[in-house]
DNA sequence: AAAGCGGGGGT
DNA sequence: ACCCCAGCTTT
């Protein structure tokens, strides 16, 4: 940062004046209410796509009573497509929370609202000066840019240290009269000229003092993100193979990754196999060979699979786990071990009912040695999976245990022989497919 | 197809 | 205080 102090609001707020876009939905009769749902909305979304939705939505719930004694369902309703369903949910329980305890009036405060769920210091800030004229700084994404540029922030926001920077500046700009006028000012320079990519810095007020522009640098401001390596998580496949070469699959669950889709039953991959065998199948193996890894590439993270041939010659007819076999429970999660290595685990484990949807990362829990890796419960989830929406609730199981892969699907009889050749009719997962197909090569 | 986006919430 | 997350849009 360079500029401890520069007052730039009497520019934008000029600026503001000729270029500044006034006439958008929420901002004709800016209400507290109006401007708390236009805040929600877009803190998912761009303007022009917010404000179809944000037109219905205020001609379905013109008021706050309507909104709060609306049914959850009518809400998602209108919420379709916007995303980000769990904010609906907070815009809704927390219009609840304004009739019962607040007399129906959004609070004049800035804590009273922070307490509402869906509601953080920014948007408080926001309802605040943009209804009220009350000074209260926001954070926005915009804000943000805006300010790296302006004063030469580097790292990236969201880094702590950084986003007190911003608040610190962000503060300071705030003027103490015109606070609605300069707060939609700084978010509109954001919107429309300091954006991401290309930003029109010849046509923005604050070119002549601005830190990335003396630079030349508008690109490095805000610092990205940084990277995160692609996940990558390891799992065996236990390839049962009797006499007669049926090969023992598994169903897999219908979300997930292959989900519904056939699947050689999974373990760790430095698990104890003929233990797994015993306990799990009720087979013993006559012998076990490790064949070559297979790397198997998805959109959110990288599989590395050991498949294990388990030649078995006593196969009792029992393929359900027995009956003594611990660490099961119908709905726990996946664990991560202690003793740092990476596991993989089938996508049932971590999966909740009427759980949301997770994202493309895992969980993160740290490693003996200190580095970082994605847990297991996290492994099992892909696109479109469910799972528990607490990470730390799916790293650790209730009773404690590890990880037990194919439990839930032991118990639910999803396990069969295939003959050869049988296998090749069915859904198989891609992987499985070519190591089905390499097996009948090599025979 | 992959990354960006932004603020809230959980640990 | 830190880290994770959703889900659509953009590149």
């Amino acid at each position: 940062m360079s500029d401890a102090f520069t007052p730039i609001a009497g520019r934008l707020i000029r600026w503001y004046a000729r270029h500044g876009r006034k006439n958008l939905p929420w901002q004709r009769d800016p209400t507290p209410y109006r401007v708390w749902v236009s805040e929600i909305m877009l803190q998912q979304t761009q303007v022009s796509v917010v404000i179809g939705y944000y037109e219905r939505f205020m001609t379905r719930f013109p008021d706050l009573a309507a909104l709060a004694d609306a049914p959850l369902d009518d809400v998602l309703g209108l919420w379709t497509g916007l995303g980000y369903y769990s904010r609906a949910r907070n815009l809704h329980r927390a219009a609840a929370v304004v009739r019962d305890r607040h007399g129906g009036a959004m609070p004049r405060g800035l804590d009273a609202l922070v307490a509402l769920p869906g509601i953080g210091r920014s948007t408080a800030g926001a309802i605040l000066a943009l209804s009220h004229g009350d000074r209260h700084p926001i954070l926005d994404g915009n804000v943000k840019r805006v300010l790296c540029r302006y004063h030469g922030v580097g790292g990236w926001p969201g880094e702590g240290r950084v986003e007190r920077t911003l608040w610190t500046l962000a503060e300071r700009h705030t003027p103490r009269e015109q606070v609605a006028v300069y707060t939609q000012a700084i978010m509109d320079l954001g919107a429309t000229l300091c954006v991401r990519l290309r930003p029109l810095c010849a046509m923005c007020p604050l070119e002549a003092d601005c830190a990335a522009r003396r630079e030349g640098a508008q690109a490095k401001y805000p610092a990205p993100r940084p990277r995160r390596e692609t996940p990558h998580r390891e799992t065996a496949f236990l390839m049962l193979r009797d006499p007669g070469g049926a090969l023992l699959l598994e169903r897999r669950p219908p979300v997930g990754i292959w989900g519904g889709l056939w699947c050689f039953p999974e373990c760790e991959p430095d698990a104890d196999v003929e233990a797994v065998c015993r306990s799990r199948f009720g087979v013993r193996p006559a012998t076990t060979t490790a064949l070559a890894p297979i790397a198997h590439g998805f959109t959110h993270f990288k599989l590395d699979v050991y498949p294990i041939l388990v030649e078995v010659d006593d196969d009792d007819g029992s393929t359900a786990a027995g009956p003594g076999e611990p660490r099961r429970h119908s709905s726990g999660a996946a664990v991560a071990g202690s003793d740092g290595s990476r596991r993989y685990s089938s996508g049932a484990a971590a999966a909740g009912p009427g759980e949301p949807r997770r994202h493309s990362s895992g969980a993160v829990v740290a490693d003996s040695d200190g580095s970082r890796r994605y847990s297991s419960g996290a492994a099992a989830a892909g696109p479109g999976e469910l799972r528990r929406s607490s990470p730390g609730a799916a790293a650790t199981g209730s009773d404690g245990s590890r990880n037990r892969p194919l439990s839930a699907v032991a118990d639910s009889g999803e396990l069969r022989w295939y003959p050869p050749g049988a296998a090749a009719s069915v859904g198989l997962a891609a992987p499985v497919k070519r190591l089905i197909e390499q097996l009948a090569r090599d025979r």
